[in-house]
DNA sequence: CCGTATCCACTCGGATACTG
DNA sequence: CAGTATCCGAGTGGATACGG
């Protein structure tokens, strides 16, 4: 079943992982909602309250945090004629998170999916073909899962 | 700052969106950290523990929702001469996690890596250079992320 | 070892209301 | 709209102890 051999501790501990570390700041549900929203193109506080559900206090917080981590951008926008408002924007750091929750979301597709088709897929631009997570060389080719070695510093 | 075009809400609705419900499922800071340790080769309970630091009803509780998704299989391991011993293991659908979370990995190093190489990197079998995760059309080609493009079913 | 059982303090999520 | 202020109950995290 798991080709991962035993190990009694994980190579590198916790506190000095920077996959803990990235967990410890976004590894929450009404986090990563919200950023599964402002991929989506939301911006405002209202309607990440609607889309999400959650205790306006919550989102209140974790705003906080996403934007205190650099997430998130909070800015002005003014349409002319109209009363400023704030929005959150999403960050190039932010942004950079859309490929491991594109991941997130095919994973999903594969083993959450009951069954349906997925209801959103991904092509490259120009291309009608789906795309899928993988890893890569230098050279931007394909390296199957079971070529994967880890490998520790010094 | 973002080209992601505004929206009041997200195309899916969360209810019924894989993304969400893989959230749901292991969207929690101590599942991610059980799933990081796993994927590094623990599987005792143990193990997971001191790794983990976490109070055990908690990891009990965790291991036994992640068991019921499918992610681990709990089995049972016998070394002659020793007692049998449960263990923890990751199921094909927890280790098709694994391209996600170097992911996420590899965006810690980038922005929480506090300026401080990597620790741990990745490379193919039988190769020195480096590989990331990214995403790839049918042929196995890489797909820059600014050449990525949601398309709605139906 | 592998858990389950408690106890406690505390935060979080849920609901509601109230201001700039 | 965009938040902050409460209140409340449930669940979590922390520590410790105890049985298979």
């Amino acid at each position: 079943m798991s080709q991962i051999p035993l190990a009694r501790r994980s190579p590198i501990p916790p506190e000095n992982c920077n996959l803990a570390r990235a967990i410890e700041l976004i590894g929450d549900r009404w986090t990563l909602l919200i950023l599964r929203a402002a991929l989506y193109g939301v911006r405002r506080f209202d309607d990440f309250q609607s889309e999400l559900k959650c205790p306006r206090t919550v989102l209140s917080g974790r705003l906080k945090i996403l934007v205190d981590a650099g997430l998130l951008t909070k800015r002005t926008y003014k349409v002319p004629g109209k009363r400023a408002r704030p929005e959150y924007v999403l960050s190039a750091m932010g942004i950079s998170l859309r490929p491991i929750l594109i991941g997130l979301t095919q994973w999903g597709d594969v083993w959450l999916g009951q069954g349906e088709p997925a209801p959103i897929s991904f092509t490259k631009a120009g291309s009608k073909g789906a795309i899928r997570a993988a890893f890569v060389d230098a050279d931007g080719r394909e390296v199957r899962p079971d070529q994967i070695r880890a490998v520790l510093r010094g």
